[in-house]
DNA sequence: CGTTAAGTTGAAGCGTCTCAAGATTGGTGG
DNA sequence: CCACCAATCTTGAGACGCTTCAACTTAACG
């Protein structure tokens, strides 16, 4: 992430209007200490759609949250293959390291526009010194992490291709729920078949089968980047014969 | 873990003889510290070949290192089938959460005969409180978990059979070498056709064809409670065609 | 309206699973 | 020391799920 994505001072947004802030580091509840933290931000940063945040290996300068937009965390395979770990929705912390100065281990790139609040190592060590829950909630927030990548694991490790879109559109939906966005209406929906394909471990062509099968069924479409979900409680009951 | 497993204190071992503090939270370094730490150790376990440390959904008092054996954490699935989520030798650190009182989100059992070191979620906070380096040793224990379990989530959702058993045994061999195992040797190998499927997402029987050219091709043997590596360098070769 | 990216569909091939029978190993007791 | 047993591992054959390739359709955009 380059100068040339640096959004002008004087139009950054503050943490105070943040309307992410419920998913993310700075969650609500300690306003008073909110002017102290965003002083220790580095900026804030706009990636247009498709753009990479940072590719594996590269030493990181910063951690961001992501505050706008909707990112894929991935890794690449010596075959070319892409295996997607995480769809980043509004308030994700991304690129979190016990130890900068080592390359990171995936890639970030942006789906949509995005726009990323960034912290250097050093600036996020002031803040854990000086308020010791911002150490609780970063650890809780990795380790929610490494749980969702752990049931990930399980479900392309052992799952059918059906159940695991199941499983994967369920948890989207629910993230999506969370964060204000109604999901029995039609919504916005900025995944290919190929990022989605990449999530649970199929074929972009495969995947268009399986959603073939669930759009006839009357549970869930979701292509030309538009969600739309008939039957939630069809797709939760289709995910959960296999999780 | 219930009180009959619990190691009478008068035969604990003491931190200080531990030769798998290099992998543990303990690392070497702050010798003068160990005491202090060790007090706040709740006890030692064994745990027999085939026995459940803690189950899926189970709300832990403690966390533990594994000072000896072999265990593996994995997730069941609703049709019964097993994803093996990590291979968990001498120093690893399990069940270690953000939030106790919330049920863990994987289970674990021994695979040999294992002894755990356990530490409640208080005597942790007051090691954590008192010694700062601590907090930065479990932060990074749980990056590396984290970025083992995505490395594991890229190969079997995108890797053919073959190249996911040639990664999973050469991560576990140079774990194995990490901790003074010559694996130039035949060596003991706890694992089942059966676990090592679960971990990569395969059938024992598809695994077992997979050895038998694994055999064939001189590179690595591994049944029967051994481990033969024959062809590093092969092993590897293959390994890398896929990440 | 034309162009491009994204999604769909069919047919054939391959990889993995399933089921079942047989072989190998380690442990136990005669 | 050998016979037996249970657990583990192997092997074959057929079925199934997913991939591949290629042609086609649909939507988005200037």
């Amino acid at each position: 992430m380059n100068q040339h994505d640096k959004i002008p001072v004087m139009t950054e947004s503050s943490c105070l209007d943040c309307d992410s802030r419920k998913f993310a580091w700075f969650e609500p509840g300690d306003e008073a200490h909110l002017p102290e933290r965003e002083k220790q931000r580095a900026g804030q940063y706009l990636v247009r759609a498709g753009g990479n945040v940072f590719m594996e290996g590269d030493i990181l300068d910063y951690a961001y949250t992501l505050k706008q937009g909707w990112a894929i965390c991935y890794k690449l395979l010596a075959n070319g293959q892409r295996q997607v770990l995480h769809v980043a929705l509004a308030g994700d912390f991304i690129g979190c390291q016990a130890n900068y100065g080592q390359p990171i281990d995936y890639a970030v790139m942006t789906v949509t526009d995005c726009v990323f609040c960034a912290f250097s190592a050093e600036s996020m060590q002031n803040l854990l010194i000086a308020e010791p829950s911002l150490m609780r909630r970063l650890f809780e927030i990795n380790a929610k992490q490494s749980e969702k990548c752990r049931t990930r694991l399980a479900y392309v490790g052992q799952a059918q291709a059906k159940y695991r879109v199941a499983l994967f559109l369920t948890h989207l939906i629910e993230r999506l729920e969370r964060r204000g966005i109604d999901t029995s209406q039609m919504v916005e929906f900025p995944l290919t078949r190929e990022d989605i394909a990449d999530a649970v471990g199929i074929t972009a062509v495969h995947l268009s089968r399986i959603s073939a099968e669930l759009r006839a069924r009357n549970i869930v479409e979701c292509r030309y980047n538009r969600l739309v979900v008939t039957d939630l409680d069809a797709l939760k009951t289709l995910a959960a014969e296999l999780i």
